[in-house]
DNA sequence: TATGAATGAGGATTCATTCAT
DNA sequence: AATGAATGAATCCTCATTCAT
C-alpha cells in the first residue's frame, strides 16, 4: 500500500477515480464481448470490476455511456496499434503490410475488445454504430492513401484508378481483413502473421494489376485472365 | 366487402396456418434485423404481424424457435439466390460474376434479413451463431469450388495453389463480399452491380496472377510489384 | 366399426356425448390428480382425452365445472366402494373391516383418483373442498354409525361413550384411514390388506378398551396403562 | 413521526436485510397457506410484505426457493414447538401427551403454517414434498421412539410389538394427529387441549393393550372385542 | 358432433437506475 | 470515495376461453 499503484484484480479500496475507472472499463470490455450490449448487466459488470453498482453509474452514468466509453477506448487502441506499425517513411507496401500485422495481431489479442467494435457495437442502434464507423473510416482512409502512395510510388504511365475504384477496393480490403480476422480468431492453428500474409498477396498482386490496366468483364475476354 | 377474399397487407382475420407463420417471419425478420435479438420485443413482432401474442407462441414457440426460424428461412433464401444465377455449365468466372451479383442484389433487396444473418444472428450465443456458420460454410465452398475450377480450366502448367491458401482467399474473398454488402446498402448510389465488379476485377485479376506465381514477401522486390 | 363400442385411447370419432364424456373425466382425473388443479392444463386434458378443447368446454363449461365434476364422480366411487364391502347385517367389527379394507383397495387402485380427493381438491379454495367435505362426513358418519353399533351390540352396562368423543374418534380413525392410505402408496411392500389390518387392530382395540371406561389422564395412574 | 423509529407493521423504509426478509417469509406463509402454491402470486406477496416485487426476488430468488424457505421455517417451528413440550427425563407417556399438546397449540396458532407444510407442499412436486417429508418423518421417529420407550418402561414380560406393526402405528398416530388437527381448527369450539385429549386416550389405551397381546383378526372372536 | 384459429389477461422474472448514508 | 437498500418498467411466456365453420 506504499508507493506503486496496485494492479489486478485485488480487492484493494479506496483508489485514485482513473485506476477504478480503467478497472470499470475492463470488465465493461470483457461483459459487452462476451454477452452482447444487451444481454450485459451492469450487475455483472459492477461485479467483475470489483465495485458496487452505484460506483459504476457515478463515473460513467449510464449503460449507454458506459458503452460508448468502452467503443472509443477499444476504438482507439486499435487505431494506435495499426498506425504504431507504419513507418511514415517507409514504402507504401511495407506500410500496408506493417498495418495489416498489428491489425491481426491486436485483433488476436484483445478478442473481446474485438468483438466490441466488429460484432456488438455495429449491431446495436445509432448511438453505437456511429462511434464504429468514425474509427472504420480512419481505417478506410489509411488504406487508401496507402493505395495512392503506391501509385505514386510506381510513377507509372497508366492512368490514375479512379477515385471510385479506389474507395471501393478500400472498403473491401478493410472487409477482408475484418473477415480473416474474426477467422483466425476462431480457427485453431491460423497465426496472425499467417492472415496477414494471406491478405497481403491477394490484396497487393491484385492492386498491381488493376493498375496495369487489367480488368475482368462481364462475357471475359476468351481465355479470361486465368490462362497462361 | 362483399364477395371476394381480402388480400394484401388488410387486417383480414382466420387465415390459414402457413400463411399466418409467413407473416409472423416476415415481421421477425424485420424486426429482429432492425433491433436486434435481444432488443427485439415478441410484443413488437406481434403487433407487426397483426396478430396476438399468443399466437406467435402457438405457431413458433418461443423467442428463440422464433429467430431460428427467421435464421434458416434467410440463409435458404439467401443461398437459393446465389445458386439460382450461376449456370451449372458456364465458366467459373462467369459463374463466380453471377454469384456475385445474385449476392449483392439479394442482401441489397433484403436488407434486414441481411442484417439478421450477418449482423444479428453471429453476435448473439451458440444456438444461432451455428445456424448461419453452416451457411457461411456452403458460401465458402461454392466460391473454393470455383477457384479449384477456374484452376482447371486454365490448365496451365504452373503448381496448383496450396490447399491452405485457397480457404484463406475464399475466406477473405466472403468477408470482403459481406462487407461490400454492408457498404453498398449503407452508401447511397452505389448499386449491386457496380459493387459485384469491384470485387469481381479485384478478385479474379490478382487470382490470375497468384496462380501465375507472383507473390508479395516481406522485405520485397525493389520497386514492389506495382512498378510496370 | 361396426357394431359394439369404441373402448380405449383409439381415435374413434364421433361416438355418444355420455362416452366421450367419461373419456374426459378419465383424462381430467389423471392430469388433475398427478399435477394439481392449477398446474393442470386444458390443454392436456384435451390432449390426453383425444379430443379437441372445444368440445371439453362444450362438454364440461369451465375448468371448475369439469373440476367438480371429477371430485364427484371419484367421491361417488370411493363412497360406493366402501359401502359395498360391507354387509348390512353383519356385526359391527366385520363392517369395520370390511369398509376398511374396500379403502384401502379402492385408494390403491385409483391413485390419481385418491390425489384428487385427498390433496387437490382440499387444498384449492372453496367450490372444491366443501364437495370433498360432505363425502368426509359421510364417512365419518359411517364409522361413528358403527361405533355405536358396536356399542349396542356388547350391550354393555357400562355408560355411553359421550357423543363428542365418539365425534373426535370418528375423526382420528378417518384421519388415520387416509394417512395410512398414502403411506401404503408411497411405500413399497405395504399391502391395502396390512394397512387395514395395522388401523383395525388399533383402532378396535382401543375402542374396546375406552368403552370399559378406561381412560389416560395427565399426571397419569402411577404405572400406566402400559404396565403388566 | 417525531423522534423514534417506527415499529410495527408501518410503511418503513429501508431496514436490514434480515428483517425484510423475515417479513417476506410472514408474507409468504400467509399467501401460500391460503391460494396454495400456484395460485398464490408473487406480486400479492410483494404487496403483503410491503415491498416491491424485486426485492422479494432480490433476496429470495424465485417462487420456488422462497416456497422452500417457507416450508423449512415452518417445519422447523412445528418441530421445535413439539420437542420444547417434551421433558427428556419425563415418562413417555408424559411426553406424547406433552408433543401432543404442543403439537395441536401449534397449528392451532399458525393455521397458514400448517396448511403450507400439510396441504400446499404435498401437493405440489417433488422439491417440495421431499422437504415435508423429512420433517414428517421426524415426527414419525419421536413417536416410534416413545412407543418404543413405553415398551421399556413397562418393562413386561410379552413379547415386542414387531417393527413393522410400531412402523404402522406411528403412521397412524401421526396421520391421526395431522387429522384432528384440521378438524380441530375447522370446528368451532374445539379446543387443542380436546383434540390431544382425544387422540391420547384412544392411541394410549389401545397400545397398551395391544403390548398386551390382543388383536383384533377377522373373522373374529364371537361377541367381538367390544363385549364386556 | 366436432375443430382449427384466435385472444385477453395475468404471472414469473430481470434490469437499469436511484436514494440515503 | 463508496455502498446496502429499494423500485418502475419491461419482457417472455402460459392459460382459460371463445368464434366461425
Amino acid at each position: 500500500m506504499g508507493a506503486g499503484a496496485a494492479s489486478g484484480a485485488g480487492k484493494a479500496k479506496r483508489m485514485p477515480r482513473a485506476v477504478r475507472e480503467q478497472q470499470m472499463l475492463d470488465a465493461a470490455v470483457r461483459i459487452f464481448g462476451r454477452r452482447g450490449y444487451r444481454a450485459a448487466s451492469m450487475d455483472e459488470i459492477a461485479e467483475v470490476a470489483g465495485v458496487s453498482k452505484p460506483l459504476v453509474y457515478l463515473y460513467l452514468n449510464s449503460k449507454e455511456e458506459l458503452f460508448t466509453a468502452v467503443i472509443r477506448r477499444e476504438a482507439r487502441a486499435l487505431v494506435s496499434a495499426v498506425r504504431a506499425g507504419a513507418e511514415p517513411k517507409a514504402p507504401a507496401d511495407a506500410r500496408l503490410w506493417a498495418g495489416l500485422r498489428a491489425f491481426f495481431l491486436h485483433t488476436a489479442e484483445n478478442p473481446d475488445g474485438w468483438s466490441v467494435l466488429h460484432r456488438q457495437a455495429r449491431t446495436h442502434g445509432e448511438p453505437f454504430a456511429a462511434e464504429v464507423t468514425v474509427m472504420r473510416e480512419e481505417m478506410v482512409a489509411f488504406v487508401t492513401l496507402l493505395i495512392a502512395a503506391a501509385a505514386r510510388e510506381a510513377h507509372s504511365s497508366e492512368p490514375e484508378l479512379a477515385s471510385r475504384d479506389v474507395g471501393g477496393l478500400a472498403q473491401a480490403l478493410v472487409g477482408a481483413a475484418e473477415s480473416l480476422a474474426d477467422w483466425a480468431n476462431a480457427t485453431e492453428g491460423v497465426s496472425a502473421k499467417e492472415a496477414a500474409a494471406t491478405l497481403m498477396n491477394f490484396a497487393w498482386v491484385g492492386l498491381g494489376k488493376l493498375r496495369e490496366g487489367e480488368r475482368w468483364m462481364p462475357g471475359g475476354m476468351p481465355g479470361g485472365m486465368l490462362g497462361g
